[in-house]
DNA sequence: AAGTAATATGTAATGGGTTACATCAGGGGG
DNA sequence: CCCCCTGATGTAACCCATTACATATTACTT
């Protein structure tokens, strides 16, 4: 593969002058610019992105580091960092940490080697010392679906207490008290945030909170099909369900139908998250929407700003605090409820 | 933050040496060792990642080339490709063409440019002429989802032919001849493909192709949402729809239930793909299911054949043919036929 | 015609690693 | 006691681009 210093000797000039055909063409004569043109196309000429970058010490990358690719909530989030991205020239760094906290170390390290140009860490596992690790080496990140009150950086996600009360305030309203909740894996704060709106929603309803009424998902179908199947084995089944997340309330709709059981008529059901199929189900899914594509597209222009300003010092991050949103449809039985009271 | 030479003047060593703790720890002394990683803990050092891909000319990151990551089959693709990546201590940098052929063709530069390790390409629109171009770098690649007959590469890919055939056929002996195809984007070799499957299934069965049967989709779920609607305004409504992905099936059920209409008894559906929602739906849906996860496993396994090989000579590049399978469910009616028929 | 500014181009240092080759010290054999 | 080999370490070239600074050329002033 051809380099600069080929392409310079073929074409009867110096390295620079062809370096500053790509990097400062209005300083080149307009002859020089075609000739050195012309002999990059003959040569099959690509400049070193390596070189470049190890010239510029800057990449034009940056990681994306997700929990789960397989959960249509983060492709979303991807859409959103890809669409900034892509318009600033950058390339996404896609990993997959599986919530498993040491292969997000393992990313974390590698990418910094890697000399990404910053990070956007959804629903991270990370403690304070990995990030502060990220801040020491100044490599400018967001956080993105998680809420960390003790280190100085730039946040953008919804409040997972707030969604997960007012869920659950609606189900107390329409009508129900034996209210279960599957939760998503209790290693992400922020499924902890929606235990808590759980409980605080049933607290100040007077409802006691029944220990077999919460089970353990694992933020995947399967943990809401399980979880669904062994509340409805429970010697007082519960009336509604919430599941901590769309994906979840989905299985446990699979397990509680294939149980011979109408919902809502004998377990009503709700989610969190509003992904496409929320809508699409039978039948279709109450839930708690939040922005996720807009979360990623804020989150890169907010990692864009760090990147172009370099301004790590603390007291410059921002929190963005995105609200969620209750979306009433069939599955947690509203309408009937409805009708009961007005006949 | 610190470089190598750095760390090798605070230990007292050369930086051949600091070096060699990284890269070969064998030939280092134990004494000399330890004092070097101390003083690289200490002084919080990260080997750069251009220095060291420069110097190696290799770079540990491999892309990948999704034409829409909102498509729940592609992250499941992604998934195949990020577990062997993983593994092999690569990462992947991610790109979402949009379905474009401009956005491809920019990506292929500047992945080229980055001097990637080698690419997989899915549902490519590229022509000969790009990919030649990557052969001309001598960069490895894997075509995944499209055969091309007249250029030598590693591909792996199903039978949409086949698939568009079986399921034709299938909706056939259930009963059905007036059936409708939604196309999926016709820029894409494959789907040309499925739409020649469902042809000769209905050529062969005697049914006369009907142009009107034929509508336009976008491979999403709104393009199969319109296409139905636009096929049940037809002077001869359809008995049943072939969409040519799962996504737009699940937008054409919305649009058949949006209509009043009950599925599969005044209209049937199938789909091709088998995402997860596939089973999930109501009614479930008949369609052809491919092994994906494992199309991305089995891609990035040769890539890596081929990055760690370097064979890239013509001829020894293989194609690997999966087999696409055919999951009756409910939405193609078929046991509701199936009881008339004995009935 | 000399001086100066503007334009175009070249030279060489720089970024931070890796590694072939050179060097050196210590152990073993004779 | 000397030589050779081995293991450990150092020196310096190399990977390939960018760019500050130096130089050369042309054009314009007065």
């Amino acid at each position: 593969m051809a380099n600069i210093r080929e392409v310079a000797k073929q074409a009867g000039v110096s390295v620079a002058t062809v370096s500053r055909v790509l990097n400062h063409p209005e300083s080149v004569s307009a002859t020089t610019m075609e000739l050195v043109l012309a002999t990059m196309e003959k040569m099959q000429y690509t400049p070193n992105g390596f070189a470049r970058s190890l010239a510029l010490n800057r990449s034009s990358t940056i990681a994306l580091l997700i929990p789960n690719i397989l959960n249509p909530l983060y492709p979303q989030i991807a859409k959103g960092v890809e669409d900034v991205a892509h318009q600033k020239g950058y390339n996404i760094l896609l990993c997959n940490t599986e919530e498993n906290k040491e292969k997000e170390r393992d990313y974390l390290d590698m990418l910094i080697e890697k000399r990404v140009g910053g990070f956007i860490l959804t629903s991270s596992q990370l403690e304070n010392k990995d990030l502060q690790k990220i801040k020491n080496q100044n490599v400018p990140f967001v956080m993105v679906g998680r809420n960390i009150e003790d280190i100085d950086a730039n946040m953008v996600f919804t409040d997972y207490y707030m969604g997960a009360y007012q869920i659950t305030q609606h189900l107390i309203e329409v009508g129900y008290s034996k209210i279960a909740h599957i939760t998503g894996s209790l290693n992400q704060i922020e499924n902890l945030e929606k235990r808590r709106g759980y409980e605080k929603a049933l607290e100040e309803a007077g409802i006691s909170l029944q220990s077999q009424y919460i089970v353990e998902g694992n933020n995947e179908i399967e943990g809401g099909y399980l979880g669904a199947k062994k509340l409805l084995k429970s010697k007082e089944k519960p009336q509604a369900i919430f599941a901590a997340n769309d994906l979840m309330a989905i299985g446990a709709i699979d397990a509680i139908k294939s149980s011979g059981l109408h919902i809502p008529e004998d377990v009503a059901i709700v989610g969190f998250d509003d992904i496409t199929m929320a809508a699409l189900i039978e039948p279709k899914l109450t839930t708690i929407s939040q922005p996720v594509y807009k979360m990623g597209l804020i989150a890169a222009r907010l990692l864009f700003e760090s990147i172009e300003n370099g301004q790590q010092e603390d007291g410059f991050q921002q929190k963005i605090f995105l609200q969620p949103k209750l979306k009433v449809r069939k599955s947690c039985g509203h309408e009937n409820r409805v009708r009961e009271i007005f006949n």
